[in-house]
DNA sequence: CTTAATGCAACTCATAAAATTACATTTTTA
DNA sequence: TAAAAATGTAATTTTATGAGTTGCATTAAG
């Protein structure tokens, strides 16, 4: 099944900064519902999120969740290794026996690769503050509601309301 | 279940190049069992690597494999995006209502990010040819002969044979 | 004590690739 | 022309892993 972990990380992620900005918090009832997800599937995610100082939750009636630093000091990188933690995007075949000078290298050759890429995808993600990504965010709302050619059924009406 | 895809396609390039250096082709047998895998399913990554003028193959008796291009023509991106095809690495979630800003744009913010992953990735593997990347290989192999530390037990006596 | 939240464990479901099996098709060649 | 040896391809089963769900223990406020 696809991996859907990173995505539904950055969006709890982008809306506990939203909430931030009012000095609030979210319940993961709340974040779920955002997601179309269920509430004990956005606290599984909380868990490594929480572990990697990205999160912080308050247990106990009036508790939720909250950012644990600021927007602007938290990047997509830390948000994906958070999530993904030892898993790679690329992974070597296991179990290839040793008949040849190919077969016999390739599966330490494939993990300097996959190191190689996991370092650039770090780079692309690295670079990208949660502020950032949410200022970008609004950009792509505000230019939706300017426009009536609306990419999704979203928004019907972009002048009425 | 986990993508080998891409690791098994590459050593199949890879020993490609070996037997074109040979002036030779292999069959599927013998890629498969360099792979310890089954040859129908290394025919089965040889579509697309053949749709993508990477690789050819003859029918009949003697038929067989062999590269398309000579292998410092052929790179690891072209082999990445022969493979994978649609599919990226990352994917938005599916099915996000639309509640909030977050939730009404984080799908369009998400497919450009993953487009530039996406970019990032295919830089990496863009710039090594099959042939730099039979080369390191090789270096692998004569470092693997000339230290005894075997990083597998693959090599138990490397200065035996 | 009740309420409302998180934490966590156990379980089923869904998906996609791996692995396998079988057979049709295509060439060579004896 | 028939046998042999290869690819092409379709159908099926197996397997791995995250999604999704349910239930309940724990915690803290009032």
């Amino acid at each position: 099944m696809i991996d859907l972990r990173f995505p539904t990380a950055l969006q709890i992620v982008l809306s506990l900064a939203v909430a931030a900005e009012k000095g609030g918090q979210c319940t993961s009832q709340e974040l779920a519902s955002g997601l179309g997800a269920n509430p004990s599937l956005v606290r599984k995610l909380l868990v490594p999120l929480g572990r990697a100082g990205v999160t912080a939750s308050s247990l106990g009636k009036h508790g939720g969740v909250r950012l644990a630093r600021s927007a602007g000091e938290i990047t997509l990188g830390d948000v994906y290794r958070a999530i993904t933690d030892e898993k790679k995007l690329l992974a070597a075949r296991p179990d290839v026996p040793s008949v040849c000078v190919v077969s016999t290298n390739i599966v330490e050759y494939f993990d300097t690769l996959a190191d190689d890429v996991e370092d650039a995808v770090r780079g692309v993600l690295g670079h990208r503050t949660v502020a950032e990504t949410l200022a970008q965010v609004r950009q792509l709302d505000a230019r939706r509601r300017s426009s009536p050619r609306s990419a999704s059924r979203a928004a019907p009406k972009p002048n009425a309301e």
